[in-house]
DNA sequence: CCTGGCACTCGGAAAGTGGGAGTGCTAAGA
DNA sequence: TCTTAGCACTCCCACTTTCCGAGTGCCAGG
């Protein structure tokens, strides 16, 4: 939408990197020497006006230098920046990190913590649960002759488990019947079918069914229905990071922010647009939608399993952030994950 | 070990209790104001000095109020404070969010969560897990031909999943019947006793156990040996509450603290001590022995399950907390939660 | 031993000052 | 027409100065 001469995004392009380097306004002299430009301060002083006719830079006051808005950063993002690869020391440091964990769930888990460590700023990761999964298998033990314990195994290899209280002591060995009938009744099932033939169960007639599967029904429901599955858990790692920024310090916005990771609301309904498309998603400071969120950056990736988009990571930061490096770190690690999490999947 | 006439007692609990309150130094007029005594502030100025000598209060300046110091607080904690016992409102309120949450696990994941939200402070439990609790059962399940999941399940209702890659397939009924040996063989042990046969086990010649056995054993063992049971995870809540006090918000000292929320290391270490002892105990400043916990105190209480000590919960707050309420809270979480917890055991 | 009085200290807010970085504008040069 | 040097101007920031008030310590009298 906006188009500029090349000299001015070359401009444009050299004072961002600056500002994200130092965090200082940029004049016009250090712009000359800094970037090597072959015209005048006086010159670049012209174009900058320029610039910030349309909204690309501002001045904090009138003896500062430029400092680039949330548009600027934008028309950075979109159409100066060339993320160059990542060096292949971060990849394989990513990638090794990623390997050392073999468990599909912890591994997910640690991806958040590992992106903060990698970039300083703040990592998060939605974990799906999806509840397309398959059921494999529902386990009932006595803890006491008050307290069953369930467990339910879904086939990609999730254990939720939950005690209940059932109305009536089981045996051990009845408790075993029941898992058996109910396991041979709903086997290859998705988990959502269960859940929906468990309900249509509870409301039909009890004496449609054998005595000993509608109790293992009843107890299985309250599994079922719990929130454990289907549910989205979010991991945010690296929160203290932050606490670095000077632009950030303000102790009024940290604290929305940080609350806003405890809430965890907005970040979920942030994540949950970013799993709608593909590739590396950018929002910039308002952009994002959520007060909590101002004068910061999110930078995600979906991540896939077995080639469908399953969960969402990526990295809050403050707007002056080095985009390039985010960028490319956010966009590997959805990348080697996808990759360890469908291998892990696949054999 | 120091002795104060009643009379400086009584001021320097003015003097503590109004520093709480407000957090600025406090000067001998306002603490005659304020706490209504009946001598003048010159004689204040005297016995403030005294107090001073004794390494009680200190100024920051010559011509500020006094401040309490941790001397001064841990006399107060011992000798001046009468916890008096909460409303009942609170207690209800508390008793009420700890019944609500019926799974032990849950339920002590979110007592910290509790604890930061009752106090406007940070909670902290330590959630323990018992090595010589009783193994109940293992299960072996088929998820591909090479990856198995292993679901280990404890007497007292913990459940433990790791997914293993065993050197060959095994099929479905094999597996069971590996279970099902295992579980004979071993059945009413602690875990620790299995863990330490299952080592023994394989070091000795493999000729001596049925083959099943011995797959068997092998894939328990990488589960046993998960560093998961015996391990004590640290429950933080409600950091973000620090960021309010004007004392802490020093961006260096936040950012210790906050890493150590992270690390978890030293908090570890910290609740440990507390276990070793019964009823609350208070850490002012320096006394947790933790730089990062400089300027905070830290209050802790063991929470039992069936009159046995099992973990510890606590709140981190600023030197300049309201210990009254907050040991109160403290001491009535607790005991609420060994209720719920040994209630929920029995029956 | 308490208390009023008084001199003294010190921090912090308010006001003043100078320097420096940076701008916009203008006019001359390419 | 575009670039550039020059220059006046602006405004922040860091520094100093000033001033006030809160508070202290000490002394002398009750």
């Amino acid at each position: 939408m906006v188009s500029l001469t090349p000299r001015a995004e070359r401009l444009l392009k050299a004072l961002i990197e600056q500002y994200i380097a130092e965090g200082q306004p940029v004049g016009s002299r250090t712009l000359v020497k800094q970037a090597g430009l072959e015209f005048s301060p006086a010159t670049v002083r012209n174009i900058m006006s320029d610039l910030e006719e349309l909204g690309l830079v501002r001045s904090p006051h009138t003896s500062a230098g430029r400092v680039p808005t949330e548009r600027g950063y934008r028309f950075f993002v979109d159409t100066l920046l060339a993320v160059q690869p990542l060096k292949a020391l971060d990849t394989t440091h990513i990638e090794d990190r990623l390997l050392a964990d073999q468990d599909p769930q912890q591994l997910i888990e640690s991806v958040s913590g590992l992106l903060s460590q990698v970039t300083k700023l703040t990592g998060i990761v939605r974990v799906p649960r999806r509840t397309d999964v398959g059921f494999l298998q529902l386990d009932f033990l006595a803890l006491s002759p008050t307290r069953v314990l369930v467990i339910l195994v879904t086939q990609d290899g999730q254990v939720l488990n939950r005690v209940i209280h059932p109305k009536r002591p089981y045996s051990a060995s009845e408790l075993q019947q029941a898992a058996n009938i109910f396991n041979d009744a709903y086997a290859g099932r998705s988990v959502d079918e269960v859940r929906r033939s468990l309900i249509a169960a509870l409301r039909r007639d009890s004496e449609d069914m054998q005595q000993i599967l509608r109790s293992a029904v009843e107890m299985a429901h309250q599994v079922f229905s719990g929130e454990e599955i289907g549910d989205s858990p979010l991991f945010v790692s690296g929160e203290s990071n932050l606490l670095a920024f000077p632009e950030l310090s303000n102790t009024e916005k940290l604290r929305r922010l940080f609350e806003a990771f405890t809430a965890k609301q907005d970040l979920l309904h942030l994540l949950d647009q970013s799993m709608a498309s593909q590739g590396v998603q950018i929002f910039i400071g308002a952009e994002s939608g959520y007060e909590a969120l101002a004068s910061c950056s999110v930078v995600t990736a979906p991540y896939e399993v077995d080639g469908q988009i399953v969960g969402t990571l990526g990295v809050i930061g403050p707007t002056r952030m080095s985009y390039d490096r985010v960028i490319s770190i956010v966009d590997v690690t959805a990348r080697l994950l996808s990759g360890a999490l469908s291998h892990g999947v696949a054999g």
